[in-house]
DNA sequence: TTGTACGCGTTATCAC
DNA sequence: GTGATAACGCGTACAA
């Protein structure tokens, strides 16, 4: 019918002859760079909406040497914080012009699948990568490509640019077990989570330290993997121990499976045994008893990452005011003093 | 101290250069195509290596005209299901040399909403978008795009090419109800999902059909929203009718809420009311009591869903074979057969 | 087996 | 305000 091409699609220059400009005026026009005349203008968009132009973001970029482009280094989960926190990854890159592609490593990934990923975003053209998972920093061949690619780790954003590592996890830790220690609970245990993960082991150092700053020497730690099955094996072993009144589990998924063995073992949640768990999900607050819990505000997180990002990729200081990321204490059913405060076993 | 360019990263030409051949010989050694002999490949490699030469993807691309990039068009939440859906989705893409760019619409974002992500997905190069969004498959706008743009939809696969829309959420509705309705239950009330989400619907209408096949007017359909706060509302209004016995509920997350109401109003699962639900989330056997669900394959459905797009992109009939994506009956302890059996209320 | 020339669609530079 | 023209870095076609 028409003797347009039949299946290219339009480029610049059929835009500008169309319109009868240069291609350069289209590209103003497109773009708002430049000054143009609001006639031209009008004219170019009338063009560009007929033919249903759109730039070429290969081309765009290749000239340009500019991407708007975020790469997401993460482990390929379903975990809820992962999907939590690309969210707010999402929204913050879009809300600025940019776009995310993600590179996702298999869970228990070795530093190597890491690199790769890593590298496979820099190929795209990623101009900046929001680490979501557990890479050994001090790694040369991490160093390097973080040096050379604008990066940050997900749980590292804080407020303070000199602010020491993963504040926030040490945080979570020292929020639950004071708290349990405040109810008057003589020692807290611990099932922690994947030791794969960071987040994990500096909540299991900062558990031990807030145990040790109050005098407590701290009982041997439960392994968990952040999975329900693992928190039901860690309350068998806990429910076999008869003097303990208070668990700190690194995650509300294993503090669901963790209950249930404690019940089915005859203790009761708070009555029995008071149990603080990590992140605040949407069930935590239908488990039973609700749960006392550490709220992450992963989405928060993912948008005061990505800001930091671009703010670092742009050189600007900051891009928009940092959302509020501090872990908050979410207190319900699941704790309550021990049975016999102060007393000694 | 070494003369190179401070800044910007090697090209072929660099590389073509210092290893003493054509740029031709290097792209013909980096990307495996045509023969070049052994010895000088080598040689490339070695200045590859030493130089951190990568392929820039933009320029490549714009050669090629290929972009090798998938676009997942997601509504941005932190729900399961989205998130089981892209590990499977990134596990296939990346199995295939293929990345994926994601674009995030807002939880019951507008028509519009969908399209504007759909042309940034476009805009990017991606050859093909995965749709895990609820869009009106009938609006122009939409058919338009789809029909430039190898799309699929994540909820729709299917083995057969000519099968009909949504498979699977029929086949969810109708195994619930059919397990509970087997059980001897004489209707079954429903719990359905967030209107704006396709599945929703679909799981509502199946729901209704299968009653209906057997001879049962529906009860009214109680609205809930995938929250836990909505299946708690649920759960009230459940209570509060005194024959019923047997619920669909459309989540799992919504049959926690759900179940603490009924037990809060003195009603308990399975003993006066049964309980199924969708999807088969890691918490669901740790609830009290273990959920009867339908199991969602998500991961399977995003790798399925990738893989057939892929095939389509590259013209092919099929990439490798395709996961098994029905859904499954899980029964565990939220369903037993009513009080008495076959008794009229 | 290897090299040369060109074009991909856009932006940047510098005239006009 | 607008238009030529030259990159951007790579793949393709074709020649050697």
């Amino acid at each position: 019918m028409s003797p347009r091409q039949p299946d290219k699609s339009p480029s610049q220059v059929d835009v500008a002859r169309l319109a009868g400009v240069s291609t350069q005026t289209v590209s103003r026009v497109i773009s708002g760079q430049g000054s143009v005349r609001p006639e031209t203008a009008r004219r170019v968009m009338a063009v560009v909406d007929q033919l249903g132009y759109r730039v070429h973001a290969a081309a765009a970029s290749l000239a340009s040497g500019r991407t708007r482009l975020l790469g997401l280094l993460l482990v390929s989960t379903d975990r809820y914080s992962s999907a939590a926190l690309s969210v707010g990854i999402e929204r913050a890159a879009a809300a600025n012009g940019y776009t995310v592609t993600t590179a996702a490593v298999a869970d228990h990934a070795s530093s190597e699948a890491f690199l790769e990923a890593f590298d496979r975003l820099e190929r795209q053209g990623a101009e900046g990568v929001v680490i979501g998972v557990p890479v050994e920093l001090d790694r040369p061949a991490m160093r390097m490509r973080m040096e050379r690619t604008p990066s940050i780790r997900s749980e590292r954003v804080s407020l303070a640019d000199d602010a020491p590592l993963a504040v926030d996890q040490r945080a979570i830790a020292r929020l639950a077990v004071e708290h349990l220690l405040d109810l008057g609970h003589e020692t807290v245990w611990h099932v922690s989570g994947d030791e794969y993960w960071l987040e994990s082991q500096q909540r299991r150092e900062a558990w031990e330290q807030t145990l040790k700053d109050r005098g407590i020497i701290p009982p041997p730690v439960i392994p968990g993997d952040w999975t329900p099955e693992s928190g039901y094996r860690a309350g068998r072993t806990i429910a076999a121990i008869p003097h303990a009144t208070a668990v700190f589990v690194s995650s509300d998924e294993m503090a669901f499976g963790l209950i249930r063995a404690l019940h089915e073992a005859g203790r009761t949640v708070p009555d029995d045994i008071s149990v603080v768990s990590v992140d605040d999900i949407a069930l935590a607050a239908y488990a039973s008893p609700a749960l006392t819990t550490v709220r992450q505000p992963f989405e928060a997180l993912g948008r005061a990452a990505t800001l930091r990002l671009i703010a670092q990729i742009e050189g600007r200081e900051t891009v928009g005011d940092l959302p509020q990321t501090d872990p908050t204490l979410v207190v319900r059913a699941s704790t309550a003093p021990p049975r016999a405060p102060g007393t000694t076993t």
